[in-house]
DNA sequence: AGCGTTTTGACAATCATTCTCATTCTGCTG
DNA sequence: CAGCAGAATGAGAATGATTGTCAAAACGCT
């Protein structure tokens, strides 16, 4: 069941919108954006390029507080975010702190095969 | 702006609703376990009453992988929680250690006003 | 160029959530 | 108890993101 993966214009074109910006972007409005710049790619698509994007792990996905996801091209490897909430600025954050508490909770209570999601919002430097 | 709250027989009857599971449910799940149970609640209502308990601390809210919300009566203050994939059962979690990383890693840059989301998601033993 | 497969896109269909607003309660007041 | 102003309810419409449909276009390969 190996997603065979062809490669095509819209699809670079949804990559290139995602690595043009530092913050996460919901799928509407990367699908505005390249409208704008010229580029004709289908809603649908937009949305099927960054689901198979997601499932590859090539970005990162997360809901904002209204429920809509918003994606962002990320650095390889397992990590958190810090977010300003005003102007969305992103910081890439990781440390062997969390992993190991998340996954001594986990153990500690008879859990195996864990995840876990963190993400850590605030007002940056910047916008106070 | 204080949300004035008059007690009513359909608030009531959610929030029984919400205390009847140790697991969270959504908004959709709650008004037809309320139809069958008998209790007539509409499903504006149903949602209403759930987005002030939300606001008001009382229930806490996380979002499934699809986006939709879910809801749970937990106990007062801050904590997390380590969910079940399989039965969906929860325990509540809670340490200094990842509060005090948050904190410090959002000073480290600068951040303030800093808040944070942090689930653990796993196959319990009963469910191994 | 020809062919089987994959991808696309316009549009319809879902589905959770919110909005509207007329009607029904609730807590007082006299 | 009757009356009132404000709050809450509910049925249904409206919204908005996401997904499904399926014929047409694009690919990779021979
Ligand atoms: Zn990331
Ligand atoms: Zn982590
Ligand atoms: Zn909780
Ligand atoms: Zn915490």
């Amino acid at each position: 069941m190996t997603t065979t993966r062809r490669p095509t214009r819209q699809q670079s074109a949804v990559m290139d919108a995602l690595g043009s910006t530092r913050d996460f972007t919901s799928a509407q409005d990367l699908h505005a954006q390249l409208r704008e710049s010229g580029e004709k790619v289908g809603l649908a698509t937009v949305y099927r390029t960054l689901s198979s994007l997601a499932d590859a792990g090539d970005v990162d996905v997360l809901r904002t507080g209204e429920g809509e996801a918003v994606y962002r091209k990320c650095s390889t490897g397992h990590h958190h975010h810090l977010v300003c909430r005003a102007c969305g600025r992103t910081v890439e954050v990781e440390g062997p702190t969390v992993e190991r508490w998340t996954d001594a909770v986990a153990a500690e209570h008879g859990f195996s095969d864990v995840a876990h999601t963190l993400e850590i919002f605030g007002t940056c430097g910047s916008c106070h």
